[in-house]
DNA sequence: TATATTTGTGTAGTCAACTACATAATTATG
DNA sequence: CATAATTATGTAGTTGACTACACAAATATA
């Protein structure tokens, strides 16, 4: 085991710490899924609850609430729906619009799965304790939203350019 | 605009949400240096920096040193070789390995993106100022690396079956 | 009302990481 | 010294996000 050299760049190797920390959790999240046998993405966990707070949503509609480009949500969705957890109908006004909706499959396996999640969701903030971690988020969010990190950039480099 | 679902969701939300700000963080940089037209990639930077300081690696050293799996530094140093950046060798000793090191073109090119590199990192470290974001990444890299979050959830997992 | 614009969905192709497996070279072992 | 184990690289296939483009339906406009 070598040192790690991103870690020793400091602020230069943020962006590249984020995105190793975050493939871990998605890894952790797959291994975890498999240790207790259940047949689900890491990533679905949010349409599940998506859906079951509100029943019928169209593919453009789960995109804006999750913040997800729409072909994101058809690649995930239609995943669910090969596995049998959701099932999709046509809108009554709108014949362009796909509605989505949990199947009764769905419905019976959401207390098991929301149990795992459940603890996952205490793991982390125990985890965390008193460590802000959401407000954290919030701050990048905020931080390299919207073309943020483009403009902080582009600014600093203006600024040396003189 | 529709309300962030995953937001709402508290520490439900944290892996998505990071997913998110990394997917962000990566989409910023592709527009970045499309403005400013620079033909790298996002990944690219920590390779540029790695050999510039290490002179000559093989993939396996690379890869330890960046906590990356092998067949990723594979991808990423082939399509360097093919932009021109790298260049690789043999090793005397050892007829397996594969060496890999800067070409003329990436000294060259390199103080100018260095620029670049360094007004990003500037721009990160004073957006978060005194929050010590770098202290945060360390307590997320401790807490969810090898098994960390698998283990935490099945503690709380098997704590709630009692 | 005919035409233009917008909107919802879908497809194709890109990029970045991963695991699992294959193969060849080197090193260790019996 | 022959064989076994390890190591370095490479390939194939998966997942998950994205943009850009295509097309049909609905809405707005002239």
């Amino acid at each position: 085991m070598e040192n790690d050299f991103v870690k020793e760049l400091g602020y230069f190797g943020f962006t590249m710490r984020l995105k190793r920390i975050n493939d871990m959790l998605i890894q952790e999240g797959r291994k975890l899924y498999k240790e207790l046998g259940v047949d689900i993405e890491p990533n679905w966990y949010v349409i599940f609850e998506l859906l079951k707070v509100h029943q019928r949503l169209s593919i453009t509609e789960i995109a804006n609430r999750l913040l997800l480009a729409h072909p994101s949500v058809i690649t995930i969705t239609n995943k669910m729906i090969k596995a049998g957890y959701l099932e999709s109908g046509t809108d009554k006004n709108d014949n362009r619009v796909r509605v989505l909706k949990l199947t009764e499959k769905a419905r019976k396996k959401l207390p098991a799965y929301e149990k795992i999640w459940k603890s996952g969701e205490k793991g982390i903030a125990r985890a965390f304790e008193d460590k802000d971690a959401l407000g954290f988020l919030d701050l990048m969010e905020k931080t390299f939203g919207q073309n943020g990190f483009v403009k902080l950039t582009l600014d600093e480099y203006r600024k040396d350019q003189n």
